[in-house]
DNA sequence: TTGCGTTATTCCCTTTTGGAATGCAATCGG
DNA sequence: CCGATTGCATTCCAAAAGGGAATAACGCAA
């Protein structure tokens, strides 16, 4: 014997003091006239003292239910404020939002949109942390996270963004000093710049729009975990890097580099929004999640106004 | 599925954050861990939002959640006050003490002893009501009601104090000129002094130690539902009176009346100390109770320190 | 890789709850 | 003076909830 909702029996006890009445009190909180006779009793037992003088004709608070009903006044109001902090943070879309993403993926294309959504979120105070390692969402407190691949932990909640195609590309001076690959047989007498995150090791796998695969080892003169000085280095003609479109993008557009065997595609990743507890997201995260989801349609990778720089 | 108490939810994840366990919480407060999951589980229900990132090494707030926990703070703070403030009425003695007798009583009994107390609980403010007629405890805010006779409303608590002893008196000038009556039947051809509130049907009640009883008819020229002033007129000679013992005995004391038929008997009234709610007695007034129990022993009506006056 | 500490979940038995009906007392209107 | 009405307390029972033991799942540390 150590339950019923004390809570609700202080709201219901303030009420019956309002109105004078178990009954109207009890209706009005949609409990039935038993209940509440209950549930003041109860509160009673537990304090050890009678709150209420109860007559027939209604009820009148003790001097002990007089001091009690107002200090049960100030409890109510704490509640409902609390309860309101609450929805206000989960309802509205401010408070501070923790994203992760890699560095690259940052630099290139979340930047430019999330400078678009903190325009339309001016209450939102956006921290965006770069970091090419996996991270644990919950210890860093991040909020969202931008994650290329197979999701790994499936604890945390995910939301499908688009795919994350890659592209091989090389300078002009390098193919025409080394001559342009016809297949992927040719790759493995040209120079690689390999991605060590996802290419570590030293393969790539090649597909054509028929379903054909293959697998390819490379070597070359540079390994890197930083996609910018692998483009770099591609436009610098040091050989034939593989890289995300969204890296390559502009560099294609601007013709320092060129597609190598484009009848030839790499396995594309998926993009997830990840966030920790797949149940009751803040509306912030849901908000800025949803607004991703638009924004990121075909051709996403052709954002403007990332940095476009090698 | 409404209830499970929130209040102990609340103090639960209080506890859960000061702690970042909730198995230590739940220790902490006596209930099993699978119980604090749900506790606060229930609570991220209600407020639709999550308060918890759940690891398996541990628990730590959300950004909602440690604003929550701010409120909570707030919220056990004040729920504590409550039940310390009900705590300490309930059992200190001080506050308000209503105090209803019948004027009488009061003035000649009850006043001395309410002095006395009021000397050893400096922290209590008394109020005595003086009224003959029946009051309802409940609607005029009465703690404690002295009592005489049978009593009716069983729904009252009471404690027994004494009985009550009547006497019948005359004075000796009147005993002089009307003759000293031998047995009840003489009464008849004597002058009655009739309180109405106690006698008002004319009959006066008597009986010897050996048993027998008889009820005789009486007749006078004074009828008063105030007993000093019966008093006044058996000490005047106006006939004879039948008083409590604690209304006569100044005046028999003193020889301006003596007993009359003293071999007999009015039957005694039990007097009790009624109170409210037999349950959950503040301390106040179990605490003046208890004195008054005390202080009223044998012979009690002979009192020194009330308003003797006729 | 194993072990430990922690949380989430499941399951079952006991307890509680909540509402309909009833009892009871007091007030109000005639 | 007496019934009708109002409102609180109580009883009772079916249904639901709660508590806890055992278990699973999981991550971190050694």
């Amino acid at each position: 014997m150590v339950s019923m909702d004390r809570l609700l029996g202080v709201k219901l006890f303030v009420r019956v003091v309002d109105l004078g009445s178990f009954s109207k009190a009890a209706a009005e909180m949609g409990v039935g006239q038993p209940s509440a006779t209950k549930l003041v009793a109860q509160l009673e037992k537990q304090l050890g003292s009678r709150l209420l003088h109860r007559s027939t004709r209604g009820v009148s608070p003790t001097e002990i239910g007089r001091l009690y009903y107002a200090k049960c006044k100030l409890i109510t109001h704490h509640v409902e404020e609390a309860e309101t902090v609450a929805a206000l943070l989960q309802s509205q879309v401010q408070g501070g939002l923790r994203i992760s993403t890699s560095v690259a993926f940052g630099r290139r294309v979340l930047v430019p949109l999330v400078m678009r959504f903190m325009r339309e979120n001016p209450r939102l105070q956006i921290e965006l942390v770069f970091e090419d390692r996996y991270v644990n969402l919950v210890e860093q407190g991040i909020d969202v996270a931008i994650r290329m691949g197979r999701l790994a932990d499936s604890t945390l909640g995910a939301r499908y963004l688009g795919l994350n195609p890659w592209v091989l590309v090389a300078s002009g001076d390098y193919l025409v000093q080394r001559g342009t690959p016809a297949e992927p047989a040719d790759l493995a007498c040209h120079d690689a710049l390999i991605y060590s995150t996802a290419q570590g090791d030293a393969r790539w796998h090649l597909g054509n729009g028929s379903g054909a695969a293959l697998t390819v080892p490379v070597a070359g003169p540079l390994r890197s975990n930083n996609l910018s000085a692998l483009l770099a280095a591609a436009r610098g003609g040091m050989g034939i890097a593989a890289l995300p479109t969204y890296v390559a993008h502009g560099s294609l557009e601007g013709g320092a580099v060129v597609p190598v065997l484009p009848g030839w595609t790499l396995p594309p990743q998926e993009i997830h929004a990840v966030y920790p507890s797949p149940r009751m997201v803040p509306a912030k995260v849901v908000s800025f999640i949803e607004w991703l989801q638009q924004q990121m349609g075909e051709r996403w990778w052709a954002v403007q106004g990332g940095d476009q720089s090698p």
